[in-house]
DNA sequence: AATAAAAGAGACCGATTGGTTTCTTTTATT
DNA sequence: AATAAAAGAAACCAATCGGTCTCTTTTATT
């Protein structure tokens, strides 16, 4: 890797986390001068523009949070299990990149304008549920999942209800919502898992 | 009301959306006096700065929103049909004002500054989850919903799910995220709600 | 109708914004 | 070691930022 090029990653870095706790517009290319200790030119010789800057510490910052979201996800057998520790790992492992979940926070500072970054969010919502959607649909041609369960509706339930609980975690600067979203959520893995011994100890 | 507190409240009903829809560092004063058509001076009459003009345009924006959410919820009889109704005005209802929930908005700004703005997002959803809980109490005191039920557990889902989904929804500019989580929160309903006739539909 | 007070217009302020340009220094190639 | 290319520092730019101040106009009181 050229002197320039790991340079240019290393402001990505850098920008990553001071984008996603102030936003788009809450920071400054000042704020990143002083983060990344070089002056104006040095920043400017390696991105068109601030939001070509922005777009990339969003791609870096996002990748770290799957990064960290799928770690050894693959080495879990059954398909239940895989989706109660993609919930456990959300809600343990505090946030890759300083600021909370990146996608959460780009989609509500971009889904009125920032067409750009908006689009960023959108593909990156759209690829963690069809993650989410495939392990789901794996489990149900296993016989493992109830048939008629809807793999969207999983999908969609527990990226929403992880990402709401994150957002009253960080407000109250506490882990119970998210420890909540994470009992109710095991619970709805419970209904969805063929039956067996699991409807008496699930209604007891 | 005299002229100037009518003008104050007319500023602060037209920058409601705006700040909403950019957040505080996204919206600028410029934006302001055109949206109200009036000087700067005007407007800094009213307002010692900028930041109080926001904390007063969040309290109308969260304000109107909870007028929206609680229409009519008195009127309802039976805890868990007052849930289900809270969920589906929550879905089908567009925001109050303009660019989404002025809650999620707000604590997405402001979780990581703006202490001013954070403390009333944090006041907004604990108020929130207060209404919630004290549904889900009276019901399980009225035998409606079974004992051992968690209040907290059931609210702060309720609520994250929601708001997951509208993060979800607002992306993708479709309902389909708000929908599914209603049919999620439905059913855990059903699972909450005391036994009976349900047990047997709920698992058909 | 006269008058005092409230409300608003608009010029003005220094600081900061994103971005450019020039020149120097460092790096890599021969 | 010489040289060309890449990288970065730093001065500079117009525009905009949040905020103030003064002066005029409108409102309410007598």
């Amino acid at each position: 890797m050229t002197k320039g090029e790991a340079t240019r990653q290393r402001i990505i870095a850098e920008a990553a986390p001071i984008f996603n706790q102030r936003g788009y517009a809450g920071c400054s290319m000042q704020d990143l001068m002083e983060a990344t200790g070089l002056e104006k030119g040095g920043i400017y010789r390696h991105f068109g523009n601030k939001e070509e800057l922005a777009a990339e510490a969003f791609r870096y910052a996002l990748a770290q949070s799957v990064k960290v979201r799928t770690a050894h996800l693959a080495e879990i057998p059954g398909a239940v299990a895989k989706l109660r520790r993609v919930v456990e790992l959300f809600v343990e492992e505090r946030s890759a990149v300083a600021g909370g979940c990146p996608l959460m926070n780009t989609a509500i500072d971009a889904d009125d304008g920032n067409p750009a970054l908006r689009g960023l969010a959108l593909k990156g919502v759209q690829a963690w549920r069809m993650r989410l959607i495939r392990i789901v649909e794996t489990g149900v041609k296993a016989g493992e999942i109830r048939k008629g369960t809807d793999p969207r509706r999983v999908a969609n339930t527990i990226i929403a209800t992880l990402e709401g609980a994150l957002m009253i975690s960080r407000l109250e600067r506490t882990k119970i919502a998210l420890r909540d979203a994470q009992a109710t959520l095991d619970g709805m893995l419970d209904g969805i898992a063929a039956m067996e011994q699991l409807t008496t100890s699930a209604l007891s």
